[in-house]
DNA sequence: GTAGGGTTAG
Protein backbone atom coordinates (compact mmCIF):
# COMPACT_ATOMS: atom_id res chain seq x y z
CA UNK A 1 0.00 0.00 0.00
CA UNK A 2 2.98 2.30 0.92
CA UNK A 3 3.93 2.97 -2.79
CA UNK A 4 0.39 3.72 -3.93
CA UNK A 5 0.31 6.62 -0.82
CA UNK A 6 3.27 7.53 -2.30
CA UNK A 7 2.14 7.52 -6.01
CA UNK A 8 -0.81 9.50 -5.33
CA UNK A 9 1.15 12.24 -3.08
CA UNK A 10 3.03 13.07 -6.13
CA UNK A 11 0.15 13.38 -8.18
CA UNK A 12 -0.94 15.58 -5.58
CA UNK A 13 2.14 17.63 -5.67
CA UNK A 14 2.79 17.61 -9.21
CA UNK A 15 -0.91 18.61 -9.87
CA UNK A 16 -1.80 15.46 -12.13
CA UNK A 17 -4.15 14.13 -9.23
CA UNK A 18 -7.46 14.67 -11.28
CA UNK A 19 -5.76 13.36 -14.75
CA UNK A 20 -7.58 10.67 -16.35
CA UNK A 21 -4.40 8.64 -17.00
CA UNK A 22 -3.16 9.30 -13.70
CA UNK A 23 -5.96 7.94 -12.17
CA UNK A 24 -6.43 5.02 -14.42
CA UNK A 25 -3.00 4.23 -13.16
CA UNK A 26 -3.35 4.35 -9.48
CA UNK A 27 -6.44 2.92 -9.75
CA UNK A 28 -4.43 -0.31 -11.37
CA UNK A 29 -1.80 0.00 -8.60
CA UNK A 30 -4.72 -0.18 -5.57
CA UNK A 31 -6.65 -2.96 -7.60
CA UNK A 32 -3.50 -5.21 -7.94
CA UNK A 33 -2.56 -5.06 -4.03
CA UNK A 34 -4.22 -6.40 -0.91
CA UNK A 35 -7.75 -6.19 -0.25
CA UNK A 36 -7.41 -3.72 2.10
CA UNK A 37 -6.99 -1.46 -0.09
CA UNK A 38 -10.06 -1.95 -2.16
CA UNK A 39 -12.18 0.77 -0.46
CA UNK A 40 -9.09 2.94 -1.79
CA UNK A 41 -9.62 1.68 -4.90
CA UNK A 42 -13.43 2.39 -5.22
CA UNK A 43 -12.56 6.07 -4.21
CA UNK A 44 -10.12 6.64 -6.87
CA UNK A 45 -12.68 4.79 -9.13
CA UNK A 46 -15.36 7.30 -7.86
CA UNK A 47 -13.32 9.80 -8.52
CA UNK A 48 -12.76 9.34 -12.49
CA UNK A 49 -15.65 11.16 -14.17
CA UNK A 50 -16.10 9.50 -16.94
CA UNK A 51 -15.27 5.24 -16.57
CA UNK A 52 -13.80 4.33 -19.85
CA UNK A 53 -13.59 0.10 -20.21
CA UNK A 54 -10.24 -0.20 -18.93
CA UNK A 55 -11.16 1.45 -15.87
CA UNK A 56 -14.45 -0.90 -15.24
CA UNK A 57 -12.27 -4.04 -15.85
CA UNK A 58 -9.36 -3.15 -13.12
CA UNK A 59 -12.73 -2.37 -10.91
CA UNK A 60 -14.65 -5.41 -11.61
CA UNK A 61 -11.65 -7.21 -11.50
CA UNK A 62 -10.28 -6.30 -8.21
CA UNK A 63 -13.79 -7.25 -6.22
CA UNK A 64 -14.47 -10.55 -8.37
CA UNK A 65 -12.72 -12.61 -5.34
CA UNK A 66 -14.08 -10.94 -2.64
CA UNK A 67 -17.17 -9.15 -3.08
CA UNK A 68 -18.19 -10.54 -5.97
CA UNK A 69 -21.68 -9.43 -6.21
CA UNK A 70 -20.38 -5.87 -6.02
CA UNK A 71 -18.16 -6.87 -9.48
CA UNK A 72 -21.55 -8.14 -10.68
CA UNK A 73 -23.37 -4.43 -9.90
CA UNK A 74 -20.40 -2.51 -11.52
CA UNK A 75 -20.85 -4.33 -14.94
CA UNK A 76 -24.43 -4.02 -14.51
CA UNK A 77 -23.59 0.13 -14.59
CA UNK A 78 -21.20 -0.47 -16.87
CA UNK A 79 -23.71 -1.53 -19.10
CA UNK A 80 -26.27 0.56 -18.87
CA UNK A 81 -23.89 3.78 -18.99
CA UNK A 82 -23.00 2.61 -22.16
CA UNK A 83 -19.06 1.40 -21.91
CA UNK A 84 -18.52 -1.41 -24.27
CA UNK A 85 -17.39 -4.61 -22.47
CA UNK A 86 -13.82 -6.10 -24.21
CA UNK A 87 -12.29 -9.58 -23.91
CA UNK A 88 -11.04 -8.57 -20.65
CA UNK A 89 -14.07 -8.08 -18.84
CA UNK A 90 -15.78 -11.12 -19.57
CA UNK A 91 -13.00 -13.13 -17.85
CA UNK A 92 -13.29 -10.85 -14.60
CA UNK A 93 -17.65 -10.60 -14.59
CA UNK A 94 -16.79 -14.58 -15.15
CA UNK A 95 -14.54 -15.27 -11.88
CA UNK A 96 -17.53 -12.77 -9.62
CA UNK A 97 -20.06 -15.34 -11.50
CA UNK A 98 -18.09 -18.22 -10.96
CA UNK A 99 -18.09 -17.47 -7.01
CA UNK A 100 -21.50 -16.54 -6.45
CA UNK A 101 -22.77 -19.82 -8.63
CA UNK A 102 -24.81 -17.88 -10.69
CA UNK A 103 -24.75 -15.88 -14.11
CA UNK A 104 -25.43 -18.61 -16.36
CA UNK A 105 -27.24 -15.75 -18.74
CA UNK A 106 -23.94 -14.09 -19.69
CA UNK A 107 -23.53 -17.09 -22.27
CA UNK A 108 -25.54 -15.64 -25.39
CA UNK A 109 -24.06 -11.96 -24.20
CA UNK A 110 -20.69 -13.17 -25.27
CA UNK A 111 -21.86 -15.06 -27.92
CA UNK A 112 -24.13 -11.93 -29.19
CA UNK A 113 -20.50 -10.08 -28.16
CA UNK A 114 -18.40 -12.15 -30.25
CA UNK A 115 -16.17 -12.99 -27.32
CA UNK A 116 -17.26 -16.52 -27.07
CA UNK A 117 -13.84 -17.75 -29.44
CA UNK A 118 -11.94 -16.52 -26.58
CA UNK A 119 -10.04 -18.82 -24.89
CA UNK A 120 -9.99 -16.85 -21.46
CA UNK A 121 -13.40 -15.88 -21.83
CA UNK A 122 -14.06 -20.17 -22.44
CA UNK A 123 -12.17 -20.86 -19.55
CA UNK A 124 -14.05 -18.50 -17.80
CA UNK A 125 -17.14 -20.21 -18.90
CA UNK A 126 -15.87 -24.10 -18.06
CA UNK A 127 -15.47 -22.67 -14.55
CA UNK A 128 -18.78 -20.62 -14.07
CA UNK A 129 -20.41 -24.19 -15.55
CA UNK A 130 -18.33 -26.14 -13.18
CA UNK A 131 -18.94 -24.03 -10.20
CA UNK A 132 -22.95 -24.10 -10.97
CA UNK A 133 -22.97 -27.60 -11.53
CA UNK A 134 -23.78 -28.15 -15.01
CA UNK A 135 -20.85 -30.37 -15.97
CA UNK A 136 -22.05 -30.75 -19.21
CA UNK A 137 -22.30 -27.36 -20.59
CA UNK A 138 -18.55 -27.01 -19.05
CA UNK A 139 -17.79 -30.39 -21.26
CA UNK A 140 -19.68 -28.79 -24.47
CA UNK A 141 -17.74 -25.56 -24.58
CA UNK A 142 -14.34 -27.39 -23.19
CA UNK A 143 -14.86 -30.10 -26.23
CA UNK A 144 -15.50 -27.61 -28.88
CA UNK A 145 -12.51 -25.52 -27.95
CA UNK A 146 -10.03 -25.15 -31.08
CA UNK A 147 -7.41 -25.07 -28.44
CA UNK A 148 -6.64 -25.30 -25.46
CA UNK A 149 -4.01 -24.56 -23.07
CA UNK A 150 -3.57 -25.41 -19.51
CA UNK A 151 -6.03 -23.44 -17.60
CA UNK A 152 -8.73 -24.94 -19.67
CA UNK A 153 -7.29 -28.90 -18.79
CA UNK A 154 -7.50 -27.93 -15.25
CA UNK A 155 -10.84 -25.59 -14.77
CA UNK A 156 -12.49 -29.13 -16.72
CA UNK A 157 -10.42 -30.92 -13.93
CA UNK A 158 -11.28 -29.12 -11.43
CA UNK A 159 -15.20 -29.20 -12.76
CA UNK A 160 -15.08 -32.96 -12.99
CA UNK A 161 -13.63 -33.18 -9.36
CA UNK A 162 -15.88 -30.81 -7.76
CA UNK A 163 -19.43 -32.42 -8.96
CA UNK A 164 -18.23 -36.25 -7.83
CA UNK A 165 -16.61 -37.19 -11.20
CA UNK A 166 -12.92 -37.91 -9.16
CA UNK A 167 -11.70 -40.58 -11.59
CA UNK A 168 -13.29 -38.57 -14.61
CA UNK A 169 -11.11 -35.69 -13.39
CA UNK A 170 -7.99 -37.80 -13.42
CA UNK A 171 -8.76 -39.82 -16.60
CA UNK A 172 -8.89 -35.84 -18.45
CA UNK A 173 -5.69 -35.39 -16.76
CA UNK A 174 -4.13 -38.61 -18.60
CA UNK A 175 -5.43 -37.19 -21.49
CA UNK A 176 -3.97 -33.91 -21.32
CA UNK A 177 -0.33 -35.60 -20.91
CA UNK A 178 -0.75 -38.08 -23.69
CA UNK A 179 -1.75 -35.08 -26.19
CA UNK A 180 1.66 -33.87 -25.03
CA UNK A 181 1.09 -30.39 -25.97
CA UNK A 182 1.16 -28.82 -22.60
CA UNK A 183 3.32 -29.36 -19.78
CA UNK A 184 1.41 -30.11 -16.31
CA UNK A 185 2.43 -26.41 -13.87
CA UNK A 186 2.09 -25.98 -10.39
CA UNK A 187 -1.85 -25.30 -10.64
CA UNK A 188 -2.78 -27.94 -12.52
CA UNK A 189 -0.65 -30.85 -10.34
CA UNK A 190 -2.76 -28.76 -7.51
CA UNK A 191 -6.27 -29.26 -9.23
CA UNK A 192 -5.79 -33.35 -9.76
CA UNK A 193 -4.49 -33.41 -5.62
CA UNK A 194 -7.52 -32.24 -4.91
CA UNK A 195 -9.50 -34.42 -6.99
CA UNK A 196 -8.03 -37.11 -5.45
CA UNK A 197 -8.71 -35.78 -1.94
CA UNK A 198 -12.26 -35.83 -2.69
CA UNK A 199 -11.85 -39.28 -4.09
CA UNK A 200 -10.16 -40.31 -0.74
CA UNK A 201 -8.01 -43.17 -3.03
CA UNK A 202 -4.70 -43.10 -1.24
CA UNK A 203 -2.98 -45.83 -4.30
CA UNK A 204 -3.81 -42.60 -6.39
CA UNK A 205 -2.42 -39.90 -3.96
CA UNK A 206 0.68 -41.78 -3.50
CA UNK A 207 0.75 -41.81 -7.40
CA UNK A 208 0.80 -38.65 -7.40
CA UNK A 209 3.07 -37.35 -5.06
CA UNK A 210 5.74 -39.78 -6.71
CA UNK A 211 4.31 -37.76 -10.64
CA UNK A 212 5.64 -34.17 -8.24
CA UNK A 213 8.93 -35.74 -7.21
CA UNK A 214 9.52 -36.78 -10.94
CA UNK A 215 7.73 -34.07 -12.70
CA UNK A 216 10.78 -31.66 -11.39
CA UNK A 217 8.40 -29.18 -10.59
CA UNK A 218 9.24 -27.01 -7.24
CA UNK A 219 7.68 -28.36 -4.28
CA UNK A 220 6.08 -25.42 -2.81
CA UNK A 221 4.44 -24.62 0.41
CA UNK A 222 0.86 -24.61 -1.57
CA UNK A 223 1.89 -28.27 -3.49
CA UNK A 224 3.01 -29.73 0.25
CA UNK A 225 0.01 -28.29 1.78
CA UNK A 226 -2.42 -30.03 -0.78
CA UNK A 227 -0.31 -33.23 0.23
CA UNK A 228 -0.88 -33.06 3.43
CA UNK A 229 -4.81 -32.71 3.11
CA UNK A 230 -4.47 -35.02 0.87
CA UNK A 231 -3.29 -38.01 2.47
CA UNK A 232 -5.34 -37.16 5.49
CA UNK A 233 -8.68 -37.50 3.50
CA UNK A 234 -6.86 -40.19 2.18
CA UNK A 235 -7.22 -42.11 5.55
CA UNK A 236 -3.36 -41.70 5.73
CA UNK A 237 -2.62 -39.02 8.71
CA UNK A 238 0.50 -40.80 9.69
CA UNK A 239 2.03 -40.37 5.45
CA UNK A 240 -0.09 -36.24 6.33
CA UNK A 241 2.19 -35.69 9.61
CA UNK A 242 5.55 -37.15 7.45
CA UNK A 243 4.95 -34.52 4.45
CA UNK A 244 4.45 -32.14 7.13
CA UNK A 245 7.86 -32.66 8.96
CA UNK A 246 9.79 -32.59 5.64
CA UNK A 247 8.34 -29.44 4.13
CA UNK A 248 10.83 -27.00 4.54
CA UNK A 249 8.44 -24.03 5.03
CA UNK A 250 5.20 -24.30 5.85
CA UNK A 251 2.11 -21.09 6.69
CA UNK A 252 -1.01 -20.49 8.34
CA UNK A 253 -3.18 -23.12 5.58
CA UNK A 254 -0.18 -25.84 5.82
CA UNK A 255 -0.86 -25.77 9.85
CA UNK A 256 -4.22 -25.59 9.70
CA UNK A 257 -4.83 -28.57 7.19
CA UNK A 258 -2.57 -30.79 9.47
CA UNK A 259 -5.18 -29.41 12.78
CA UNK A 260 -7.73 -30.58 10.33
CA UNK A 261 -6.67 -33.81 9.57
CA UNK A 262 -5.84 -34.44 13.31
CA UNK A 263 -9.29 -33.57 14.01
CA UNK A 264 -11.30 -35.88 11.42
CA UNK A 265 -8.87 -38.44 12.61
CA UNK A 266 -9.81 -38.48 16.28
CA UNK A 267 -6.89 -37.51 17.32
CA UNK A 268 -7.48 -34.28 18.94
CA UNK A 269 -5.28 -33.93 21.83
CA UNK A 270 -2.67 -34.08 18.90
CA UNK A 271 -4.84 -31.28 17.27
CA UNK A 272 -5.13 -29.33 20.52
CA UNK A 273 -1.04 -29.67 20.41
CA UNK A 274 -0.58 -28.69 16.80
CA UNK A 275 -2.62 -25.43 17.48
CA UNK A 276 -0.90 -24.22 20.20
CA UNK A 277 2.93 -25.37 18.48
CA UNK A 278 1.55 -23.23 15.45
CA UNK A 279 1.13 -19.99 17.72
CA UNK A 280 4.57 -21.03 18.92
CA UNK A 281 5.89 -20.80 15.78
CA UNK A 282 4.54 -17.83 15.58
CA UNK A 283 1.69 -18.07 13.44
CA UNK A 284 -1.69 -16.33 13.69
CA UNK A 285 -4.65 -19.13 13.71
CA UNK A 286 -7.45 -17.65 11.14
CA UNK A 287 -11.66 -18.98 11.17
CA UNK A 288 -10.72 -21.91 9.39
CA UNK A 289 -7.90 -22.75 11.62
CA UNK A 290 -10.49 -22.22 14.86
CA UNK A 291 -13.01 -24.25 13.29
CA UNK A 292 -10.40 -27.40 12.65
CA UNK A 293 -9.70 -27.04 16.74
CA UNK A 294 -13.00 -26.57 17.76
CA UNK A 295 -13.95 -30.46 15.66
CA UNK A 296 -11.41 -31.68 17.55
CA UNK A 297 -12.56 -30.71 20.93
CA UNK A 298 -16.36 -31.82 20.15
CA UNK A 299 -15.14 -35.31 18.98
CA UNK A 300 -12.37 -35.80 21.68
CA UNK A 301 -15.25 -34.64 24.12
CA UNK A 302 -12.81 -31.67 25.30
CA UNK A 303 -15.22 -29.65 26.43
CA UNK A 304 -13.42 -26.84 28.50
CA UNK A 305 -10.52 -26.92 26.18
CA UNK A 306 -13.02 -26.00 23.04
CA UNK A 307 -14.98 -23.68 25.41
CA UNK A 308 -11.55 -22.01 25.92
CA UNK A 309 -10.74 -21.77 22.17
CA UNK A 310 -14.04 -20.53 21.19
CA UNK A 311 -13.78 -17.58 23.74
CA UNK A 312 -10.62 -16.68 22.46
CA UNK A 313 -11.37 -16.25 18.99
CA UNK A 314 -13.07 -13.18 20.30
CA UNK A 315 -10.86 -12.42 23.47
CA UNK A 316 -7.53 -12.89 22.34
CA UNK A 317 -7.59 -12.90 18.89
CA UNK A 318 -10.23 -9.90 18.05
CA UNK A 319 -12.14 -11.79 15.70
CA UNK A 320 -16.12 -12.19 15.21
CA UNK A 321 -17.06 -16.00 15.59
CA UNK A 322 -18.60 -17.12 12.65
CA UNK A 323 -21.56 -19.40 12.21
CA UNK A 324 -19.32 -22.75 11.65
CA UNK A 325 -18.03 -21.73 15.20
CA UNK A 326 -21.09 -21.45 16.92
CA UNK A 327 -21.93 -24.80 15.43
CA UNK A 328 -18.89 -26.18 16.52
CA UNK A 329 -19.56 -25.29 20.23
CA UNK A 330 -23.47 -26.77 19.57
CA UNK A 331 -21.61 -29.54 18.72
CA UNK A 332 -19.30 -29.88 21.64
CA UNK A 333 -21.85 -29.35 24.46
CA UNK A 334 -24.48 -32.05 22.43
CA UNK A 335 -22.06 -34.44 21.78
CA UNK A 336 -20.61 -34.18 25.37
CA UNK A 337 -24.80 -35.15 26.38
CA UNK A 338 -24.80 -31.13 27.73
CA UNK A 339 -28.28 -30.23 25.98
CA UNK A 340 -29.68 -28.11 28.19
CA UNK A 341 -26.26 -26.04 27.92
CA UNK A 342 -26.57 -26.67 23.95
CA UNK A 343 -29.98 -25.00 23.84
CA UNK A 344 -29.05 -21.87 26.44
CA UNK A 345 -26.39 -21.33 23.71
CA UNK A 346 -28.40 -21.33 20.86
CA UNK A 347 -31.04 -19.28 22.54
CA UNK A 348 -28.43 -16.86 23.23
CA UNK A 349 -26.07 -16.74 20.20
CA UNK A 350 -25.52 -13.13 18.39
CA UNK A 351 -26.24 -14.57 15.33
CA UNK A 352 -29.36 -16.25 14.08
CA UNK A 353 -29.37 -20.29 14.17
CA UNK A 354 -29.18 -21.93 10.54
CA UNK A 355 -30.66 -24.96 9.81
CA UNK A 356 -27.14 -26.87 9.92
CA UNK A 357 -26.89 -25.93 13.96
CA UNK A 358 -30.35 -26.75 14.53
CA UNK A 359 -29.29 -30.51 12.85
CA UNK A 360 -26.08 -30.77 15.06
CA UNK A 361 -28.42 -30.54 18.10
CA UNK A 362 -30.69 -32.52 16.52
CA UNK A 363 -28.12 -35.19 15.71
CA UNK A 364 -27.23 -34.78 19.75
CA UNK A 365 -31.04 -35.27 20.66
CA UNK A 366 -30.83 -38.48 18.57
CA UNK A 367 -27.14 -39.61 20.29
CA UNK A 368 -28.72 -38.75 24.13
CA UNK A 369 -32.56 -40.05 23.22
CA UNK A 370 -34.01 -36.33 24.03
CA UNK A 371 -37.21 -37.33 22.31
CA UNK A 372 -39.43 -33.90 23.21
CA UNK A 373 -36.39 -31.52 22.23
CA UNK A 374 -35.62 -33.68 19.11
CA UNK A 375 -39.03 -33.25 18.01
CA UNK A 376 -39.16 -29.36 18.49
CA UNK A 377 -35.65 -28.49 17.03
CA UNK A 378 -36.99 -30.65 13.93
CA UNK A 379 -40.02 -28.27 13.77
CA UNK A 380 -37.10 -25.61 13.44
CA UNK A 381 -35.19 -27.34 10.81
CA UNK A 382 -38.87 -27.32 9.16
CA UNK A 383 -39.21 -23.62 9.17
CA UNK A 384 -35.70 -23.48 7.21
CA UNK A 385 -35.35 -26.32 5.32
CA UNK A 386 -37.68 -29.19 5.56
CA UNK A 387 -37.09 -31.49 2.74
CA UNK A 388 -33.56 -32.98 3.92
CA UNK A 389 -34.03 -36.53 4.16
CA UNK A 390 -31.18 -37.11 7.18
CA UNK A 391 -33.32 -35.05 9.27
CA UNK A 392 -36.21 -37.40 9.02
CA UNK A 393 -33.98 -40.35 9.26
CA UNK A 394 -32.25 -38.45 12.37
CA UNK A 395 -35.90 -38.48 14.13
CA UNK A 396 -36.76 -41.88 12.92
CA UNK A 397 -33.82 -42.75 15.03
CA UNK A 398 -34.65 -41.22 17.85
CA UNK A 399 -38.23 -43.17 17.99
CA UNK A 400 -36.27 -46.39 17.32
CA UNK A 401 -33.46 -45.72 19.61
CA UNK A 402 -36.88 -45.97 22.56
CA UNK A 403 -38.60 -48.32 20.68
CA UNK A 404 -41.39 -46.13 19.72
CA UNK A 405 -42.21 -47.72 16.29
CA UNK A 406 -45.72 -46.12 15.84
CA UNK A 407 -44.03 -42.32 16.04
CA UNK A 408 -41.39 -44.14 13.82
CA UNK A 409 -43.65 -44.74 11.29
CA UNK A 410 -45.29 -41.45 11.21
CA UNK A 411 -41.82 -40.36 10.13
CA UNK A 412 -41.56 -42.62 7.50
CA UNK A 413 -45.00 -41.55 6.44
CA UNK A 414 -44.61 -38.05 6.60
CA UNK A 415 -41.32 -38.45 4.42
CA UNK A 416 -43.80 -40.57 1.93
CA UNK A 417 -46.65 -37.72 1.89
CA UNK A 418 -43.51 -34.98 0.96
CA UNK A 419 -42.17 -37.64 -1.61
CA UNK A 420 -38.54 -37.58 0.64
CA UNK A 421 -36.67 -40.61 -0.18
CA UNK A 422 -33.34 -41.65 2.09
CA UNK A 423 -30.04 -41.21 0.18
CA UNK A 424 -29.29 -44.81 -0.49
CA UNK A 425 -25.89 -45.33 1.14
CA UNK A 426 -22.54 -46.04 -1.25
CA UNK A 427 -19.29 -47.29 -0.28
CA UNK A 428 -16.18 -47.49 -2.36
CA UNK A 429 -13.23 -49.62 -2.31
CA UNK A 430 -9.84 -49.80 -4.28
CA UNK A 431 -9.02 -53.82 -4.86
CA UNK A 432 -6.31 -53.74 -7.22
CA UNK A 433 -6.62 -50.34 -8.68
CA UNK A 434 -10.12 -51.18 -9.84
CA UNK A 435 -12.86 -49.61 -7.98
CA UNK A 436 -15.86 -51.13 -6.30
CA UNK A 437 -19.05 -49.83 -5.59
CA UNK A 438 -21.33 -51.10 -2.97
CA UNK A 439 -24.66 -49.67 -2.90
CA UNK A 440 -27.68 -50.38 -0.27
CA UNK A 441 -30.13 -52.58 -1.82
CA UNK A 442 -28.53 -52.80 -4.65
CA UNK A 443 -27.21 -56.53 -5.56
CA UNK A 444 -25.77 -55.11 -9.07
CA UNK A 445 -21.95 -56.18 -8.32
CA UNK A 446 -21.13 -59.08 -10.29
CA UNK A 447 -19.88 -61.22 -7.25
CA UNK A 448 -22.64 -60.27 -5.15
CA UNK A 449 -24.19 -63.63 -4.68
CA UNK A 450 -20.52 -65.08 -3.06
CA UNK A 451 -20.01 -61.90 -1.39
CA UNK A 452 -23.48 -61.87 0.54
CA UNK A 453 -23.10 -65.38 1.60
CA UNK A 454 -19.26 -64.35 2.90
CA UNK A 455 -21.50 -61.68 4.53
CA UNK A 456 -23.85 -63.65 6.21
CA UNK A 457 -21.32 -65.91 7.81
CA UNK A 458 -19.17 -63.48 9.35
CA UNK A 459 -22.74 -61.97 11.17
CA UNK A 460 -22.54 -65.67 12.11
CA UNK A 461 -19.20 -65.14 13.41
CA UNK A 462 -19.32 -61.91 15.04
CA UNK A 463 -22.11 -62.96 16.73
CA UNK A 464 -20.77 -65.69 18.67
CA UNK A 465 -18.15 -63.23 20.08
CA UNK A 466 -20.95 -60.45 21.00
CA UNK A 467 -21.87 -58.45 18.03
CA UNK A 468 -26.23 -57.80 18.26
CA UNK A 469 -27.58 -56.32 15.37
CA UNK A 470 -29.06 -53.11 16.40
CA UNK A 471 -32.63 -52.74 14.64
CA UNK A 472 -33.47 -49.85 16.36
CA UNK A 473 -32.30 -47.34 13.24
CA UNK A 474 -33.44 -49.70 10.66
CA UNK A 475 -35.82 -46.61 9.26
CA UNK A 476 -39.00 -48.97 8.20
CA UNK A 477 -41.72 -50.74 9.99
CA UNK A 478 -40.52 -53.97 8.85
CA UNK A 479 -40.55 -57.53 10.56
CA UNK A 480 -37.88 -58.06 12.66
CA UNK A 481 -36.08 -60.61 10.69
CA UNK A 482 -36.69 -58.19 7.55
CA UNK A 483 -34.82 -55.22 9.33
CA UNK A 484 -31.63 -57.32 9.96
CA UNK A 485 -31.12 -58.03 6.52
CA UNK A 486 -31.57 -54.72 5.52
CA UNK A 487 -28.88 -53.67 8.03
CA UNK A 488 -26.90 -56.54 7.14
CA UNK A 489 -26.40 -55.04 3.59
CA UNK A 490 -25.18 -51.50 4.42
CA UNK A 491 -22.52 -50.78 1.94
CA UNK A 492 -19.84 -50.75 3.95
CA UNK A 493 -20.55 -54.18 5.10
CA UNK A 494 -20.48 -55.55 2.00
CA UNK A 495 -17.22 -53.56 1.06
CA UNK A 496 -15.21 -55.08 3.82
CA UNK A 497 -16.85 -58.81 3.30
CA UNK A 498 -15.68 -58.24 -0.17
CA UNK A 499 -12.47 -57.09 0.68
CA UNK A 500 -11.67 -59.55 2.98
CA UNK A 501 -12.35 -62.14 0.19
CA UNK A 502 -9.91 -60.18 -2.28
CA UNK A 503 -7.26 -59.56 0.17
CA UNK A 504 -5.27 -62.54 1.55
CA UNK A 505 -2.54 -60.39 3.26
CA UNK A 506 -3.46 -58.38 6.09
CA UNK A 507 -3.35 -55.49 4.60
CA UNK A 508 -5.55 -52.46 5.86
CA UNK A 509 -8.74 -51.89 4.27
CA UNK A 510 -10.31 -48.88 3.47
CA UNK A 511 -13.43 -48.02 2.52
CA UNK A 512 -14.69 -44.48 1.44
CA UNK A 513 -18.60 -43.95 2.45
CA UNK A 514 -21.35 -41.00 1.42
CA UNK A 515 -23.24 -41.14 4.26
CA UNK A 516 -22.36 -41.29 8.43
CA UNK A 517 -21.90 -44.72 9.60
CA UNK A 518 -24.79 -46.55 11.40
CA UNK A 519 -24.32 -47.58 15.26
CA UNK A 520 -24.72 -51.27 14.12
CA UNK A 521 -22.27 -51.20 11.04
CA UNK A 522 -19.75 -49.26 13.73
CA UNK A 523 -20.03 -52.28 16.34
CA UNK A 524 -19.47 -55.05 13.22
CA UNK A 525 -16.97 -53.33 11.97
CA UNK A 526 -15.43 -53.07 15.91
CA UNK A 527 -15.52 -57.10 16.60
CA UNK A 528 -14.76 -58.13 12.34
CA UNK A 529 -11.03 -56.30 12.74
CA UNK A 530 -10.68 -57.83 16.04
CA UNK A 531 -12.03 -61.25 14.93
CA UNK A 532 -10.45 -61.13 11.51
CA UNK A 533 -7.52 -59.42 12.53
CA UNK A 534 -7.69 -56.38 10.36
CA UNK A 535 -7.24 -52.81 9.98
CA UNK A 536 -10.65 -51.26 9.14
CA UNK A 537 -10.52 -47.53 8.03
CA UNK A 538 -14.16 -46.33 7.13
CA UNK A 539 -14.15 -42.44 5.84
CA UNK A 540 -18.04 -41.30 6.17
CA UNK A 541 -19.45 -38.02 5.00
CA UNK A 542 -17.02 -36.26 8.06
CA UNK A 543 -15.13 -38.55 9.96
CA UNK A 544 -12.69 -41.27 9.94
CA UNK A 545 -13.16 -44.42 11.99
CA UNK A 546 -9.57 -46.83 12.47
CA UNK A 547 -10.96 -50.00 13.75
CA UNK A 548 -8.63 -52.05 15.23
CA UNK A 549 -8.49 -55.24 17.50
CA UNK A 550 -12.06 -54.61 18.57
CA UNK A 551 -12.05 -50.40 18.76
CA UNK A 552 -12.31 -47.37 17.02
CA UNK A 553 -10.13 -44.64 16.87
CA UNK A 554 -13.28 -42.45 17.38
CA UNK A 555 -13.77 -44.25 21.06
CA UNK A 556 -17.36 -44.70 20.20
CA UNK A 557 -17.73 -40.81 20.93
CA UNK A 558 -19.32 -39.90 17.59
C1' DG B 1 -4.30 -4.93 -17.05
C1' DT B 2 -6.99 -11.27 -18.67
C1' DA B 3 -8.66 -16.97 -16.62
C1' DG B 4 -7.48 -22.44 -13.41
C1' DG B 5 -5.06 -24.15 -7.41
C1' DG B 6 -3.81 -25.70 -1.27
C1' DT B 7 -7.16 -25.34 5.03
C1' DT B 8 -14.04 -24.31 6.45
C1' DA B 9 -19.34 -26.57 11.63
C1' DG B 10 -23.89 -31.44 10.96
Amino acid sequence: MNHIYKLHARLLKTGHHNHPLALRRLLLSCSASAPASLSYARSIFDLIAFPDTFSFNTIIRAHADSSPSFSLSLFSKMRMAGVSPDHFTFPFVLKACARLQTGLDLHSLLFKLGFDSDVYVQNGLIHVYGCCGFLDFALTVFEEMPERDLVSWSSMITCFAKNGFGYEALALFQRMQLGGTVKPDEVIVLSVVSAISILGDLELGKWIRGFISRSGLEFTVSLGTALVDMFSRCGCIEESMRVFDEMGERNVLTWTALINGLAVHGRSAEALRMFYEMRNHGFQPDHVTFTGVLVACSHGGLVSEGWHVFESIRNEYGMEPLPEHYGCVVDLLGRAGLLKEACKFVERMPIRPNSIIWRTLLGACVNHNYIELAEKVKEKINELDSYHDGDYVLLSNVYGGVGRWAEKAGVRNSMREKRISKKPGCSLINVNHLIHEFVAGDNNHPQFESIREFLVSMIDILKVVGYTPDISNVLFDIEEEEKESTLAYHSEKLAVAFALLCFKDRRTIRVMKNLRICHDCHCFMKHASDVFEREIIIRDRNHFHHFSKGSCSCRDYW
